[in-house]
DNA sequence: ACAAATATGAACCATTCGGTCAATCTATTA
DNA sequence: TAATAGATTGACCGAATGGTTCATATTTGT
């Protein structure tokens, strides 16, 4: 049996390296032969592992998902009222270890496939419906139910247009710019508070923590 | 010295051809062989007046920025107030000629190429610039320095946002609904007014219009 | 009318792509 | 130790890519 460890292994090794190639050479850059170098074998190897090209990348991006879902996990799991549930998506995706151009242009790079590929579009929509759920449920608990739906969306927007100036980095956008465009964009129904500033100054902390255990 | 002309149509010709194609197929869908069957002429000649494809590219995507601009001096020209300007911005990234899923296409694989194609960032950087000078004129004489300069950018990450979700197209995102988010976004700074609903109703009247007269 | 300039397209080139295959190598097991 | 199942690889394939060449057709100025 020490034989089938090694398959596992050995897909989410090249999935990893699928990915890393993703963030530094983009969608059209990313070859078979270009993510077996990445990984140091030999791009037969690869397909030994991933009967196609597709399923490679499907497979690279389920593992770059499911590293942001650990972050999401760990916060969320520290927020106690729903304020510091939504500040902890807005830290999650602020985080050093997503808010960085290289992964911003590997979900560049994700988007601008899911016309043309269909697993590409599976992901996203996932994607999109963790971010929903993550958000509408604390903010149905504080606001009617319509300017929920509204600010969830428009946070999942403004999230979006962030990660994408993040990618292209034409101005240096820093965490700090991106953090107030945030605020700026709660501001729009939530009312300012003393538990909203005490939730943000928390989450913020809570983040701060949690990235320097992880190194 | 008519032949000299033909060399300027021929050029604006397959310009619209390749931004065609590019929104149909996609960056790396794009060939100059496709270009050539799109605009119904050998792929040679495409190459005998743009010397390369990532000039060819770079034409075609300065015309389509040509193509919006046109939209965006229209509306801003008939803009009276500062309000009316800000709505003029809206309006024009509303508009029925920008706001679909094909040109959103284009625009994403525009974003995704930005780190490998230099004259990309160049146009990427123009788009940004134009946008951000449009809207902090007047917010300028709106709002306090500060405000204005944060309510700018993030109704350009938002506009980004909006065109991402469009060209994904997983949910249809109905302009009206993103017509509710921006407005939202408005909300976080500058305050509920009846010039500000005039205003609104007015371009939103002025854009109908000309789109009609377009037509 | 005619030579120069230009426009055009078919064939072609080298390269790279995703993917296949038969041949090796390695490690477990009988 | 011998057999075997799985791991790994280099060589190779057809298709498509960006780009070039060159012979032919068309238009122009004189």
């Amino acid at each position: 049996m020490g034989r089938r460890d090694i398959s596992k292994l050995r897909r989410a090794e090249y999935a990893a390296a699928a990915y890393r190639a993703l963030m530094r050479y983009g969608n059209d850059g990313t070859s078979l032969a270009r993510v077996a170098e990445e990984a140091g074998v030999s791009k037969a190897n690869v397909l030994h592992y991933f009967k196609s090209k597709e399923a490679l990348l499907a497979a690279a991006l389920r593992y770059a998902n499911a590293e942001l879902l650990r972050e999401a996990v760990l916060l969320l799991g520290e927020a106690r009222t729903p304020l510091e549930r939504v500040y902890a998506v807005v830290e999650t995706n602020l985080s050093p270890t997503s808010f960085r151009p290289e992964v911003a242009h590997a979900w560049i790079a994700l988007c601008a496939g899911v016309p043309y590929v269909p697993a590409y579009q599976r992901i996203q929509t996932v994607i999109y419906a963790r971010m929903r759920s993550n958000l509408i449920g604390p903010l149905r608990s504080l606001l009617p139910e319509e300017d929920a739906a509204l600010l969830s969306d428009l946070m999942t927007t403004a999230i979006d247009g962030i990660w994408l100036r993040c990618g292209l980095s034409l101005d240096g956008l820093t965490r700090q710019a991106a953090r107030a465009q945030l605020e700026a964009v709660l501001d729009a129904r939530l009312p300012d508070s003393e538990e909203r500033r005490a939730a943000k100054i928390r989450m913020l902390e809570v983040a701060r923590i949690l990235v320097k255990a992880r190194r």
